[in-house]
DNA sequence: GAATTATGCAACCCCCCAGTTGCCTAACCC
DNA sequence: GGGTTAGGCAACTGGGGGGTTGCATAATTC
């Protein structure tokens, strides 16, 4: 990995609208933040934390995992989930480089102005 | 704003949420990446580098704009929207925060094991 | 092996979202 | 002022998201 990728702003972009649209609900920031600052947790765990069922906690996780957020494997009758760090880094990636392109934008619109 | 203040993961859930979902979708994607790299723009303007219907990029900028990501301003018979930074910041710095939590756990949990 | 626990699967509900079409208003241009 | 352009508002559709309940099944436990 020595040469440096610029990555293009408009790269991937379903695939970043998933992530992002898996982060855009209250209940799987929650989730996030849990499973990024613990063990890998069963569905059950992770519901209990929840006012949610079950159910709806196994949707959630679902939906983060086809994001790419978190991943799951089988331990006996138990689901274990992880978190995934790629997918949020590559958003923080993303997220830098369009704050990157406001500062030119706004630094070539401040220098025209005082022309 | 000399003391730093540490940015908590839970902090303000349902704002995050809401700048989050208003991401995860690619035609806004790609009005943010057009709008933070150009002057303000009009709706039809906006439209027209789209395939959807100009009301189909109204609402999309509803959504933008409710989430902060953008704001509008009327200039004669025109509404102009222009991009603000401010919440793709707290998105980074929230994203920076998982990361770094991440981090922390597991190297906690690599210790652990090699106990 | 019987009770318990962890999960999967399916159907269902409600509501919001993405997108369209149709129509109406306001501003601009000559 | 008449045509054109920018936009708002409303209604409608299709589909998927978030949530629930009910039931079936596999692994654990004693």
């Amino acid at each position: 990995m020595s040469r440096k990728i610029r990555k293009r702003i408009s790269a991937k972009p379903k695939a970043k609208a998933r992530v992002f649209a898996a982060l855009g609900d209250k209940t799987r920031l929650a989730l996030v933040a849990r499973v990024c600052s613990g063990e890998a947790a069963s569905i059950s765990q992770l519901a209990d934390d929840s006012k949610l069922t079950r159910q709806a906690i196994t949707k959630h996780l679902g939906v983060l995992e086809r994001a790419g957020i978190v991943s799951s494997s089988q331990s006996g009758r138990e689901r274990l989930f992880r978190f995934e760090p790629e997918p949020l880094e590559e958003l923080q990636q993303y997220l830098a480089s369009v704050s990157k392109q406001w500062d030119q934008t706004s630094a070539r619109r401040k220098s025209r102005e005082q022309h």
